[in-house]
DNA sequence: GTCATTATGACAACATATTGTCAATATGTA
DNA sequence: TACATATTGACAATATGTTGTCATAATGAC
């Protein structure tokens, strides 16, 4: 059953992300871009990019390679670290915080039809499994 | 919540793809490739690329293009449709089928200790949760 | 403070995945 | 049958993601 699950993951994983596509196109973003919005909305508004990296699962290469497009065209800024000289914050720009909420705007319904029809505390229990395996293959 | 058990499976996916990349390194494959070994497995032995690319969650190009390589590495075997000229019919070659078992005696013990701990009614209700939401992003 | 270890950004190579196009093959309908 | 439509494989462009290497910065042990 665990490994139905993982299976179910990967494609379940493929196709959100082309739901998200198509979500996105309008603002001329992607799954993989706003993904990195969702990473710093959910913090407290800036974070480093290994930090963002850890939050979503992946490399810090590729989120790297995401942050450096998404300032080059002026979605994110880098910020200075107090705390260190090499690693800069990643923060929305204002730009970047209009697309993000126009994005919400349009996630909330696209969300509520989805969920139509399963049960919240099948969710809940769902989600709960979900976040344990997170945490068994979480570094 | 939904919205949160979207983001949990994309970061599930990452870290469960680096997992699979691990546990196939020993014998020259991939979680991409080691997927498209479990479709076939789970059908009754032969799919055509679409097929394959459907129950998986992806798009048919992307899964050609593993098929191809998977058949030049003598993993896959090509085979004549009787339905369809074009569409040729994707099966493991022996080689492939020692490979695919040789994998589910290393992926047994891995669910189980990554399973360990989690309830299994709970595992089940998860289950139907994603499949539930696979269906209705299925087209 | 010194020094070994670790973390980080830059860069590159490669694997994986999507989208788009085209020609050949199927399929459904009149 | 004939014809419009859909499916499929081949090919290419691009986006996304991992791994590896290197130099620089940070951290921790002494």
């Amino acid at each position: 059953m665990f490994t139905d699950i993982v299976l179910d993951i990967f494609k379940l994983s493929g196709l959100l992300v082309a739901e998200g596509d198509v979500l996105t196109k309008d603002v001329g973003l992607s799954s993989a871009r706003w993904k990195v919005l969702g990473a710093l909305a959910h913090s407290d508004g800036s974070m480093t990019v290994p930090q963002i990296a850890y939050s979503m699962g992946q490399s810090r290469q590729s989120v790297q390679r995401l942050t450096d497009a998404m300032e080059g065209s002026g979605i994110l800024v880098y910020q200075d670290n107090p705390h260190h000289k090499k690693a800069k914050l990643v923060a929305l720009s204002e730009k970047g915080k209009e697309i993000f909420e126009l994005l919400e705007q349009k996630q909330i319904p696209w969300a509520n039809l989805a969920a139509d029809g399963l049960n919240a505390s099948d969710m809940e229990i769902a989600l709960s499994v979900l976040r344990k395996m997170i945490q068994r293959f979480e570094t």
